[in-house]
DNA sequence: GTGGCCCCTGTTTTT
DNA sequence: CAGGGGCCAC
């Protein structure tokens, strides 16, 4: 196997420069992905290197998977002794391994920002703080900044009084983390560090193994993971790390771009490698791209260029409001498709996850199928949450959070009454509440509750109890199925309305999603699939090959690529964020994430912005100004007429009139419903089916048609083929 | 005491 | 529009 085959001079020596500190600045499109993989090939196909010995950190699971696929094919064998993963997964993982050097248990519960938003407000209540004045959010926000920069609760320093509050919930908060045996996502990678920080010898240990790192995505480190880094590789010093500081955009999360200066400054003998050459875009996306981020300061300059064509123009273009806006998308993806573009390869990029509302229901009127990522996520919807909660206190009795969470869940009779009578008298005993519960379901046991407390709670117990009894005896879809049948989960979701059924059908695929986790031994199966459920994310998901288009914010677009990407809502105030106005460097951070959308397009590129846009509701519709970025793109590499609106201010108000009241003809045009509530109809997609409901409204007849075949559509009757059947 | 209903508020981005 | 908190009827 030839790994030098099809690179190019750079990537090659990045590849082959196995021995000592190398930084590489890879722009969009270089191809690091492919110089990563063929990187571990190189060490474990020519140099002999055995995989036992490489740390490769990925930013996704779903890198850390496509690279494993890929370095399986190139090297023929199961690479089951590499380490590959992302971060967090990789603490994960060492902690588990290290429990008895920890304060946790193996079985520890991990929890998400949902359940750590739950543990400030439980510290905030224990302190008897006003939330108003110290919310919970505003708390977790300062916590979790605190831990990405390794600062734990005795070693912060408040410099004001509420900082001081904060730094008591702080402490409070660990304390109840530590109690329901739990780490937080940052604990994940500060908890390593201190490990290895306190136990030279395990460190050794480490440092023996991990001769050579590699780490993507460099430019999204925070301190924690630069210092894991730092330590796991000073014996060896073989870290090889690539990035691009043009495209860091979690600097919210602690993410420091300037780790990638500090690493030159860390291992001064480092090789630097650029990589510039991009294999992705035309020429004219990468033009917009570089006067995009070019005039950022302080930059080290990197030119992207390509040796493909220059490529169509990219279409800049206002539009009414975001309705209108999702249908033009909507309609000239049909026209792409049209064309002979894969609708697969198309990808509209939004700025907040409440945009993708508007461009759903465009594709609902159009009858297009599409492939949203993230928003509601699965994993934070309110019965999936519900369902892993019963699995965590199952897998680990003393997660006291996510039995708060369960409960009451059916309702079964425990309100805060009940909850109050059981915590006064346990915390009193010292009983943890799985142990409390336990002790009354024994008749002869005294206990200072009221008749009613004491038989609603030894039911739970009764339950409950039997549950972890059946832990070790049932694989992980039987258990849930066990957890469902016992507390007639499905009466409580299926109340008979459309959201029902939908949650129930997000349960089912839950369902589907343990059947798939594996045959594994019961209390194994139960804890890795609990472990991977924590640490997965959206993008991860994403089938890439589904044949529709996909929706997505620009932070999840990282990595991607599509023939044809449309950027929605290029706004003042959305495009850069009302939130990052005040602060120059998170205005550069908008800056670069809007580099990291242009950059994600092969061939095309859509940037459109509106009128008006309606923010919550109806309440709030705003008139809106053109992103400041779209006036940084030279004219010539524009389509169309719109390229001398965008750039005429003095023009806009007369657009806006011409926009505003050719909106308002159209609305006023009379426009007759054609069908009516009890019609029979027929759509070449859907089949036959009967009207429920018909309105008019924006100029066109809305219907609702029940179909026979594929249940209740919402159709346009301009746009969807319906008709009549006798 | 509990559970359902209504009103209120408030939108960044996520491992 | 949706999640959370407060209020009122069982």
């Amino acid at each position: 196997m030839d790994w030098t085959e099809d690179l190019n001079a750079a990537q090659l020596e990045a590849v082959e420069a196995t021995e000592g500190p190398v930084l590489v600045l890879a722009g969009p499109g270089s191809g690091k992905t492919r110089v990563l993989t063929c990187r571990v090939a190189f060490l474990v196909g020519e140099r002999g290197v055995a995989p036992w010995h490489i740390l490769a950190v990925t930013f996704t699971n779903k890198a850390a998977r496509e690279m494993r696929g890929r370095l399986e094919l190139l090297l023929g064998e199961q690479l089951q002794r590499l380490t590959l993963g992302t971060f967090h997964a990789t603490c994960a993982r060492i902690l588990r391994g290290e429990a008895e050097h920890t304060p946790f248990s193996r079985d520890y519960v991990i929890y998400d920002s949902s359940d750590q938003l739950a543990a400030v407000a439980q510290a905030v209540a224990e302190l008897n703080l006003d939330e108003k004045r110290y919310q919970p959010q505003a708390l977790r926000a300062v916590i979790s900044r605190a831990k990405n920069e390794l600062i734990g609760p005795d070693e912060y320093r408040p410099q004001t009084y509420w900082e001081e509050v904060a730094s008591r919930v702080y402490a409070r908060y660990q304390d109840i983390l530590r109690v329901n045996d739990a780490l937080d996502f940052d604990d994940l990678l500060m908890a390593t560090v201190q490990l290895f920080r306190h136990n030279e010898g395990m460190l050794a240990r480490y440092q023996q193994r991990y001769q050579y790192i590699l780490v993507d995505e460099w430019q999204d480190t925070n301190v924690a993971q630069y210092e894991l880094v730092k330590l796991l590789g000073a014996r060896h010093r073989n870290v090889f790390v690539v990035g691009d500081p043009d495209q860091s955009i979690y600097r919210f999360r602690g993410a420091d771009y300037r780790n990638v200066h500090r690493f030159e400054d860390d291992y001064p003998e480092a090789r630097v490698i650029l990589l510039e050459r991009n294999y992705r875009s035309t020429q004219t996306v990468l033009d917009v791209a570089n006067a995009i981020i070019s005039p950022s300061p302080n930059r080290h300059p990197k030119v992207l260029y390509t040796q493909e064509e220059a490529g169509a123009p990219i279409v800049v273009q206002e539009l009414y409001d975001e309705d209108e806006e999702a249908s033009f998308v909507v309609e000239e993806i049909a026209q792409l498709v049209a064309r002979g573009y894969n609708p697969g390869e198309c990808a509209v990029m939004y700025r907040t996850n409440a945009q993708s509302r508007a461009l759903e229901d465009a594709f609902i009127r159009r009858g297009l199928p599409y492939h949203l990522v993230g928003a509601t996520r699965f994993y934070a919807r309110r019965e999936i949450k519900d369902l892993l909660a019963y699995l965590r206190i199952i897998h680990n009795p003393y997660d006291g959070l996510s039995l708060e969470r369960v409960m009451n869940v059916p309702p079964r009779g425990i309100g805060p009454r009940t909850r109050h009578e059981l915590d006064e008298w346990r915390l009193a005993e010292g009983l943890a509440t799985y142990d409390a519960v336990q002790l009354l379901r024994e008749n002869d046991f005294e206990a200072p509750l009221s008749g009613r407390s004491r038989k609603v709670l030894a039911d739970l117990g009764a339950l409950w109890g039997e549950l972890v009894n059946a832990r070790s005896m049932l694989p992980l879809p039987r258990l849930l199925d066990l957890v469902m049948e016992r507390t007639d989960y499905e009466a409580h979701i299926r109340d008979g309305t459309e959201e029902g059924e939908e949650r129930w059908a997000n349960v089912m695929e839950l369902r589907a999603v343990a059947h798939a986790h594996g045959d594994l031994p019961p209390e194994e199966g139960l804890s890795s699939f609990l472990e991977k459920v924590a640490l997965v994310s959206d993008v991860d998901d994403l089938q890439e090959q589904a044949d529709v288009p996909t929706l997505l914010t620009l932070h999840m677009a990282k990595g991607l690529e599509f023939q044809a990407v449309f950027m929605v809502g290029m706004e003042e105030g959305l495009l850069p964020h009302s939130r990052s106005l005040e602060d120059p460097e998170q205005l550069e951070e908008e800056r670069r994430l809007c580099y990291v959308g242009i950059t994600r397009a092969k061939e095309r590129l859509y940037l459109l912005y509106t009128f008006r846009r309606a923010f919550f509701g109806d309440s709030g519709s705003d008139v809106r100004l053109p992103s400041r970025f779209l006036s940084e793109i030279p004219p010539e590499l524009i389509e169309g007429r719109e390229k001398e609106l965008a750039h005429a201010p003095a023009d806009r108000e007369a657009r806006r009139y011409r926009l505003q009241t050719q909106w308002a003809q159209e609305a006023e045009e009379p426009v007759m419903a054609q069908f009516s509530v009890g019609d029979r109809v027929r759509h070449p997609a859907f089949g036959s089916g009967i009207v429920m409901d018909s309105r008019v409204s924006s100029g066109d007849e809305e219907v609702v048609v029940a179909f026979e075949e594929v249940g209740i559509k919402r159709l346009l009757v301009s746009l969807a083929k319906l008709e009549f059947r006798h």
